[in-house]
RNA sequence: GUGGAUGUGCCGGAGUGGUCAAACGGGAAGGACUCAAGAUCCUUUAGCUUAUGCUUACCUAGGUUCGAAUCCUAGCAUCCACACCA
């Protein structure tokens, strides 16, 4: 017997699926298209972890099951490789980012060639290379002459670690995404952006329509946050000052008004009597980082300034308010703390005047029992005309008197918000600007695109662009006069917005795609990668492929079809893999010891894929040995008659092993393969067709040593390509008709059987079978079976005796049962 | 607070109205082989017991049903995401 060389047998594989070009493809108007898809990897110069491992074997598995049941597969593979860590790992290192970055990217491939993923290689993409932020550049350009791009004085979020702006998608919990330590701070920067917003409401219409994890689709959805209310406009020194309301039936429980602490025009309201007091508040709030102010107590300051309820007239004060959000709406909020519960503490604390305008209706509410606000319906009091109405209808109609006086108007606001772009830093897109005094911010031409990234920069403090004047110095290609380009560079998720429309055809240099390659191999059909980016990468790409659609330049509206996010993977202690706590597992040291097809195995067969799992050195171990057990099998294989119940299994476990895969059940599907194996081991010899079938359906899973085995049994051809088996009908068929009298006799007599038991007489049985059971059906027999007088209908049968609907009951296999 | 998910045997994890003491894997125990270890193979793994028997079991408490791990109601617990959006 051979030694189990798998290392021998994987690089043998890999060699010739190189050589013979197995997995590279082109359009075929032929062959029916698949797109399978993983998230393209950030490439760290720590290498492949095992999450990537995770994800790109799950990916694999579908892309060859799909492969082999006939589609023409694209299962593309590249590298953003753009970005701040990038840049940081290349400061510490010395090197300048482009080297770094083109020493992990590839040790990464020929790690993930060493993996065996059927990627075609081919078209390889890299985002740091100009010939690909090229059309980074050139989308932003469409993007400004269209009026999406545009630049704006605004607050933003400043991480001081990675010492650039970030995204509102990037701060999580009031931190930057990258350092978990790191609060982000605010800061009055020009910055570019995306007006993202103009697509909010088809972003938000079309969740609906996507084959994407619900969870995903919901985040998605709050994350846009679409809410319906009223603009209403006080008035302040005789200036309207818009507010924004989802109440507008409380307007006349108005007692205060708070605007943003960040609010644009905060000084306009501030008078000289309070200045003191407001700029020692908003100094305070400055030490304080966003996450504490959370936790905070509602806290502000008197303006010194009174806003005029546009209803009432009445003259109410206006706070400045810790607790309000600068661009949502207005930056300025009404303020009912009889019917809000943020206002009702605010209120409780600067000891403001409440009123009480909704009545519960079925308790007595009066402002000395009032504990809480009353956010419930009622029918409103103390509101002037309006008195009576029901708070909901009075939503309405006060929105409508309102817009018919001039006073204010419905309105729509979104949470999300437009998208933040500038990253103060060297290794990203440059932006295609440049500025000039006399002609402002002017594009530069396309065909002088890409503005490559200059090599002769100094990293250290600040944007490295800064310290390369000869690149910064350039002349205005509008009036010819001095220039300079703009220093801000793209976030990284401008990289990866488009990546996948880009594999169609990736190495045109004329385009950004053609729109025929496009159009044979888009959109994506299954998009594989993690649900961390449910809110950032899956918006933004959605947003880009709408913009891309409206140029004209391709004809769908949504990036992926399908998504699959796969779960997170600990350690063997439970815990986040983490190199601190040393319990990370290195794939490649993984496969090395068990082999690839093993580790590949394991991966699946622990837990669901979108489920998180510990890491178990012992579960590994398992799936070794039954790599081992197969190959030893096959090594010594000699066909022979098999038992007909092996046939009708096998027959089952090619249906049950297509259905679980191409729902992500692999799992299953792998236990599927460990049952049938163990009874073609305990016939010893089987068919050669069972064999093979046997391998063909291991293969997505393990796909080096069925190459070898299949060899073994005498083929010369590819398993990795061969045909799928097929499942057939009509032996099930057979088999499920001897079983189903059987079964409807045994699952009737054990029901009669307690019946009787309890004392029952049972004369007459009556069954009603679901059609398909029906139909195959041998009433004698069933009859026989029992014992009994047995009636049988079908449960479309019209004319049935059904006096207690017992038909309802009625399911595959298991008749409803009445008795009389 | 809001939204989502989950709760099954020693562990991971299937199942989803009757065939369920519950697949599969891991662990553990016993046995075979071996001088021995490893590998491999076989068996057992809720309890009583060895009977085609009973009892206790699928978070808890109720309910529906001839019958529930599976359906309904309430509660408890855990995890994740978002979070002062007016």
């Amino acid at each position: 017997m051979d030694e189990f060389n798998f290392s021998k047998i994987e690089k043998k594989w890999q060699k010739r699926w190189e050589k013979e070009k197995t997995f590279e493809v082109k359009e075929d108007p032929k062959k029916k298209k698949f797109y399978s898809l993983e998230m393209f990897p950030y490439p760290s110069g720590s290498g492949l972890h095992m999450g990537h491992a995770l994800n790109y074997t799950i990916g694999d598995i579908f892309a060859r099951f799909k492969i082999m049941n006939g589609f023409n597969v694209l299962h593309p593979m590249g590298y953003d490789a753009l970005g701040l860590p990038a840049e940081n790992a290349a400061i510490k290192a010395g090197t300048p980012p482009q080297d770094y970055t083109k020493n992990s990217t590839k040790s990464f491939t020929s790690q993930m060639k060493s993996l065996g993923f059927s990627y075609d290689w081919s078209r390889l993409l890299d985002t740091s290379d100009p010939g690909y932020y090229r059309w980074d550049q050139w989308i932003f350009l469409k993007m400004l002459e269209a009026g999406l791009a545009y630049q704006k004085e605004s607050l933003v979020n400043w991480c001081p670690d990675c010492r650039t702006v970030l995204a509102n998608e990037q701060v999580h919990d009031g931190k930057c995404w990258r350092h978990e330590g790191t609060h982000v701070k605010m800061k009055l920067l020009k910055q570019w952006f995306l007006k993202i917003t103009d697509y909010a409401d088809e972003l938000l219409d079309k969740i609906d329509d996507l084959d994407w994890p619900e969870k995903t689709k919901q985040m998605q959805k709050h994350w846009i946050g679409k809410r319906y209310g009223t603009e209403i406009d006080f008035l302040i020194n005789g200036k309207k000052w818009p507010v924004f309301t989802t109440r507008p039936d409380t307007v006349y429980g108005v007692t205060f008004v708070v605007v943003s602490p960040y609010h644009g025009k905060l000084n306009n309201l501030v008078t000289k009597e309070h200045r003191k007091e407001v700029d020692e508040f908003l100094k305070k709030l400055k030490s304080i980082s966003e996450k504490e102010i959370v936790l905070l107590e509602k806290e502000g300051v008197f303006t010194g300034s009174y806003a005029i309820n546009p209803l009432t007239k009445e003259k109410v004060p206006i706070y400045i308010g810790n607790f309000v959000v600068a661009d949502y709406g207005s930056g300025m909020v009404m303020a009912v703390p009889a019917h809000d519960q943020r206002d009702y503490e605010f209120a409780k604390k600067y000891r403001i005047k409440i009123k009480i305008v909704i009545d519960p209706v079925d308790f007595e509410l009066n402002e000395k029992n009032l504990a809480e606000a009353y956010v419930g319906d009622g029918t409103l009091v103390n509101s002037g005309e309006f008195n009576h109405l029901e708070n909901n209808k009075a939503k309405e109609v006060i929105g409508e008197f309102l817009t018919k006086k001039d006073l204010g108007r419905k309105s729509v606001q979104f949470r999300l918000k437009d998208w933040g772009i500038s990253r103060q830093r060297y290794w990203g897109t440059p932006i295609p600007v440049i500025h000039c005094e006399k002609c402002g911010a002017v594009p530069v031409s396309e065909k002088d695109l890409p503005v490559k990234l200059p090599r002769e920069v100094k990293f250290g403090e600040g944007n490295p662009l800064l310290t390369n004047k000869k690149w910064i110095n350039v002349v205005c290609p509008k009036c010819g006069g001095k220039g300079h380009r703009e220093t801000d560079t793209m976030d990284t998720f401008a990289n990866s917005s488009w990546y996948f429309l880009r594999y169609c055809d990736p190495k045109n240099n004329k385009k950004i795609f053609d729109e025929k390659k496009i159009q044979y191999w888009s959109p994506v059909d299954i998009y594989i990668g993690g649900a961390e980016h449910a809110c950032m990468h899956l918006i933004y790409s959605r947003f880009y492929v709408k913009f891309l659609r409206d140029l004209g330049l391709i004809d769908f509206d949504e990036p992926a079809k399908r998504l699959f996010h796969q779960g997170l993977i600990h350690g063997e202690d439970g815990e986040k893999m983490s190199k601190s706590k040393g319990n990370v597992v290195d794939p490649l040291l993984t496969s090395k010891k068990y082999g690839v097809d093993s580790l590949r195995f394991f991966l699946v067969s622990v837990a669901s894929p979108d489920k998180d799992f510990d890491w178990s050195e012992k579960g590994i171990q398992g799936s070794y040995r039954f790599i081992k057990k197969i190959y030893h099998y096959f090594e010594g294989f000699k066909s022979g008659e098999n038992s007909k119940e092996l046939d009708f299994n096998m027959n089952e476990v090619i249906r049950e092993v297509s259905e679980e895969i191409e729902n992500f059940d692999y799992r299953k599907a792998t236990i599927r393969l460990r049952e049938i194996f163990e009874t073609i081991l305990k016939e010893g010899k089987v068919r050669k067709k069972i064999a093979e079938d046997f391998l063909k359906l291991l293969s997505p899973f393990c796909p080096h040593i069925t190459e070898e085995l299949w060899e073994k049994l005498g083929r010369n051809d590819l398993i990795s390509i061969s045909k799928w088996p097929e499942y057939t009908k009509i032996q099930v068929g057979k088999k499920a008709d001897e079983d189903i009298n059987k079964k409807i006799i045994k699952n009737v007599s054990l029901v009669v059987k307690k019946f009787e038991d309890r004392g029952d007489r049972i004369s007459k049985i009556h069954l009603y079978l679901v059609p398909s059971d029906f139909e195959e059906i041998n009433p004698e027999k069933i009859k026989k079976g029992i014992g009994k007088e047995v009636f049988a209908y079908s449960v479309r049968d019209k004319k049935k005796h059904d006096p207690e609907g017992r038909s309802k009951k009625a399911r595959p296999g298991m008749p409803g049962i009445w008795f009389e």
